[in-house]
DNA sequence: TTCTATGCCTCGTCACGCGAGGTATAATCG
DNA sequence: CGATTATACCTCGCGTGACGAGGCATAGAA
């Protein structure tokens, strides 16, 4: 029952919000348009993807929610709980990984 | 009925085999071998992967089955058809916008 | 009042990655 | 000779995750 690698799948979505609360608490709506400027409009996740992971994170202990009325509205920020740091690192680590192996056959044009 | 994309999910799959048929003609075994090689083990494709992709890019018109009697065994060469060509291009140039926006949210201590 | 922005949510689909298993031949090694 | 290893193909079934489309509610602007 320990946290289940992406295998080759990306994962992405996981990865970068990980990242992101790393920074700093926040909320899904916010987390959704700092991504779309940080990544330069590449990374968007659609609210269809955003929030089913941001629950299925907290269930596995990755994050803890943190809800909080804001000007009438209901904001939930989430905070990255020690798990949540070890999975980012393993996630990084990963990616950083696979991303040079396609790097490297992307690359290859037989030399090396 | 175009070409669907990836979306986010990486279809590194798909890609890399397409980058290596791109070079020369391979079958499915030669393909798993040299993946990993050039990737220095950090990508692997069970045949549980590789074969399904490979039938299913050949539904879809990317590559042509070249069947060839070697020793007593029977070898599939792929080659890629113009519009595997195109596939190639297209999914590549996805790759690098997405692992460039990733690699931006990783790299990210606010600063930028 | 109607529209836009904020802010949360769920449901159903679909594709994909993957492990486990299966077949068969050729070569190698005891 | 029999067993094991490498070659070479394949399928089935599972799980999960990405996604679009939709829905609810409030605040402020037009």
């Amino acid at each position: 029952m320990g946290e289940r690698d992406p295998t080759l799948m990306a994962g992405v979505p996981e990865l970068v919000v990980l990242r992101l609360l790393a920074e700093r608490e926040m909320y899904g709506y916010e987390i959704a348009r700092t991504l779309k400027v940080l990544s330069r409009e590449t990374l968007s996740l659609g609210e269809g993807v955003l929030y089913p992971a941001l629950h299925a994170m907290e269930a596995r202990g990755l994050l803890r929610p943190r809800p909080r009325q804001v000007e009438g509205r209901t904001r939930i920020y989430y905070q990255l709980t020690a798990r949540g740091h070890r999975r980012l690192e393993r996630l990084t680590a990963n990616w950083q990984r696979m991303s040079a192996g396609v790097a490297r056959i992307l690359g290859t044009s037989d030399h090396e």
